[in-house]
DNA sequence: CGCTTTTGACCGGCGC
DNA sequence: GCGCCGGTCAAAAGCG
């Protein structure tokens, strides 16, 4: 009665055809008291596991849609608390959950925020973290691509301007910000970064 | 009743 | 060859 199960397929299959999935992987760093960031999507916690580099558990949110295979992880800076990081996995193949910029709570302003603004320095960091994993002699390896972007960031979480949107967010840059992902002026920047973690219908078809 | 969340266990890959 | 880590799944419980 041990026989947990075959295992799924999709992770071996995954890992085994290309080591890492190749899914589009999107990290960026949030300063919120809370693990879960609502970006307009639905995420269901399909696992919890502690990490070593980081006295905080990491989370593992799976988006509760059928065909939808984007996975967020969510796991807690080391030094600051406060401070999370979130990885999406993957990309959406649908429009969000239902509610909008009427629902927008401040903590998906504030994801989106910092995802449109650190898209690109989270893209370059994140980008070289999969090949530089091993080329770091630090055990960190992880924490050593976030602590590379931090310094970038630091001035986005910390800065006032992001801080604003991000801690306290006021209504108009929440609706603002969020604004811009549905209806993005640029292309090339939502297929970019935000294509993959706001895919809007438009980009389907 | 349904959905979500929680914990445990197992597996897979990589490193040493 | 063994150990370690990370990641995922499964089942059960709780709550709305």
């Amino acid at each position: 009665m041990c026989a947990r199960r075959s295992m799924k397929p999709a992770a071996a299959a995954g890992k085994k055809g290309q080591k890492r999935a190749r899914q589009q992987r999107f990290a960026f760093v949030t300063k919120s008291e809370v693990d879960h960031l609502e970006d307009g999507y639905r995420w269901r916690k399909y696992g919890q596991k502690a990490v070593k580099n980081s006295p905080f558990p990491r989370s593992y949110y799976r988006c509760t849609n059928s065909k939808c295979t984007v996975k967020k992880r969510v796991e807690r800076s080391s030094e600051d608390p406060s401070v999370v990081i979130t990885t999406y996995e993957g990309q959406h193949c649908h429009h969000q959950t239902s509610f909008q910029r009427g629902g927008m709570h401040f903590h998906g302003a504030a994801t989106v925020a910092l995802a449109e603004q650190m898209s690109f320095v989270s893209t370059q960091q994140l980008y070289n973290l999969p090949p530089l994993r091993r080329q770091q002699m630090n055990p960190a390896s992880s924490e050593s691509a976030v602590s590379s972007v931090p310094p970038s960031l630091q001035q986005l979480n910390g800065g006032d301007e992001l801080r604003r949107s991000t801690s306290y967010s006021p209504t108009a840059s929440a609706v603002q910000t969020p604004s811009s992902s549905l209806v993005p002026p640029d292309v090339s920047f939502d297929m970019g970064l935000l294509g993959d973690i706001v895919p809007p219908g438009v980009r389907n078809g």
